[in-house]
DNA sequence: ACTCGTATCCGAAACGTTTTGGAGGATAAT
DNA sequence: ATTATCCTCCAAAACGTTTCGGATACGAGT
């Protein structure tokens, strides 16, 4: 591997002049730096970036940290669609990515601090992430950029992106009562997840606008678990016969929502309209296909990054990104027959 | 940021000394270790990871290199579940992880060597490549250690890890022989993946073990892809319709299959039986489900890590490894009742 | 008294860069 | 002739570690 100081000496230069050559400064004459790149490029040489860093404080790299990076994440891919996103970015933008996993586990052990001094990142963006995770406050007070996903919280170093969940969920109940629900249920996520709260207001909005009164007792915590879901929704219909449509805050949970349905001998979907939200892969296979609000989760991670590398690099026209939502008609739902 | 100087003039030693008291040299009287490590501790120092791998020219990072990491790869998951196993096994064994992806255009600005040597990898997983890609020669000519996922091949500083595609595509054939079918198809992937001729193979073995003359006719090229298997299965099927059985490469191009057979008017399984490979998550959802070689692509991404940080730490016990895979019955593969 | 071993510490070099603050010479301006 | 201004170049410091080769002191063995 040859060195700065290889070519320098080949060159019959400084290393000074070398490195300012390479890095496109004025004060070397053109024709002594085309000399050098030539050297550079027989001798292929390429630049030691931790030297380079270890000098500069900066390793032009950031960091996804996510909580719980596991398999289970295979059937909704968030995880895995915001890593293409934020990878594609990175990319773009020359950044290097590095792969930070915790679980409570880990967190025992290290603090949000030494994770993000230790791995040397400039910045950092925070995915998976729940509202009760003690990480989340050091983050706040933490100084090193971040951005946060699906959070909307602010600080003077952290931004965040996420989807507009509330008008996403109030299109998906209003489409409901447009097919002549009167009877809405909902199985929401927990409440350790802010879009929670965001898509009950939402289901809320749309109630409100048509006239509907809310009904505490038609929503339920299926804790975005396809099982929970489950159980919830066996729960929600036989306590209330009357619900002729459900809206789902995921459409893992909508798949559980369908089956307790379906094993309660109701007929999907003239007997139970259901909508989800996130349109996941398995929403478009499944029978009945899924009627769905679609969140672009590979552009979350893009604009994650778009936003950290702004802050980064100082230009920081803006620190919070909210994108849309779009809805997307398949078979789950229909005209309410009752 | 505490440097190791200020815990050295805090403690009043010498920089030497707090280094080696660190790190746990003998050399250093217990009494001033642990003091060191108390101000250590006060001063929350903790070591500049960048000097560290500058001088010791290891950075216990390895890189997870993936060709074509596109948000497509949310229909098999397959990266992303290698992902998870890779990330579970550097994180145990406190290795850093850094996801490198590439493309062709990608690859026309930097090679291979370049590539790892700038990233500081010690060493490299690469997941996805295909055979005639121009890296994967310069992969075995290099000596960095690496490891190849589904790809046999060897030399000194490369290892690889695949499933036994071979015995998968056989038992997935033997069963299709089993329940009567005579003439049987296949959709096989592109030829720049291994595992096709692999899996070309186990398909040949089951018909030979039952004396059934292999038809070269009855395979076609699916290049893994849903569309397009879609289109070849029609074909097959207008052309073949003496063929009761289809065994696809790979479940997602079972899909597809599945889509040709309901559109020629098909009932499945009755009157057309089909077994995938992979078993992604889709298979288990899709109607009717489908019957499936499984393949734990988690643990193709641990043990791919288990055997690079060997090879890094100088236990090569082994350099490859081959996992087995498991059949799952589901719903679409029934008795031939032709 | 001399050597030897052992326990404990330290100075300085090394890793490969970037950057600071000039030096030297040539040319232009006064 | 002197000064100022460019244009090129460079030596040395700095980044924060680890490690090599001693150095010092003390007690034991002879």
């Amino acid at each position: 591997m040859a060195t700065i100081r290889d070519v320098a000496k080949r060159a019959g230069v400084s290393v000074t002049t070398v490195s300012r050559a390479l890095n496109g400064y004025s004060d070397v004459n053109e024709k002594t730096r085309e000399r050098i790149k030539e050297i550079a490029k027989e001798l292929k040489y390429s630049p030691n970036l931790l030297a380079r860093s270890l000098v500069m404080k900066k390793t032009k790299t950031i960091g996804l940290l996510v909580s719980g990076l596991k398999i289970e994440g295979s059937k909704d891919n968030f995880t895995y669609e915001v890593l293409c996103g934020v990878n594609d970015c990175a990319g773009q933008l020359g950044y290097e990515l590095v792969l930070i996993s915790t679980d409570s586990q880990k967190q025992q052990e290290k603090t949000y601090k030494q994770l993000v001094q230790e791995r040397k990142v400039e910045g950092i963006i925070l995915q998976g992430i729940k509202t009760d995770d003690p990480y989340l406050e050091e983050v706040l007070k933490s100084d090193t950029p971040c951005i946060l996903i699906d959070i909307p919280m602010e600080s003077d170093s952290v931004g965040y992106v996420t989807t507009d969940n509330r008008e996403g969920a109030k299109s998906a109940v209003t489409h409901l009562l447009d097919l002549g629900h009167q009877h809405i249920g909902m199985i929401n996520g927990h409440s350790q997840a802010f879009v929670s709260q965001e898509r009950l207001d939402g289901y809320q909005d749309a109630l409100q606008e048509k006239g509907i009164t809310f009904e505490e007792s038609y929503v339920r915590n299926g804790a975005f678990l396809e099982e929970r879901a489950e159980t919830e929704a066996t729960k929600l219909l036989q306590e209330h016969p009357e619900l002729t449509a459900l809206f789902c805050a995921s459409d893992l949970m909508a798949m559980g929502a369908i089956r307790a349905a379906k094993k309660l001998g109701r007929k999907l979907p003239e007997e139970l309209s259901v909508v989800g939200f996130d349109n996941i892969i398995l929403s478009a296979y499944s029978t009945p296909s899924l009627t769905t609000i679609a969140q672009d989760r590979y552009q979350l991670g893009f604009e994650a990054t778009k936003l950290l590398t702004g802050m980064l690099e100082g230009n920081m026209d803006s620190k919070k990104k909210i994108l849309n939502t779009a809805f997307i008609k398949r078979e789950s739902t229909c005209e309410n027959h009752t």
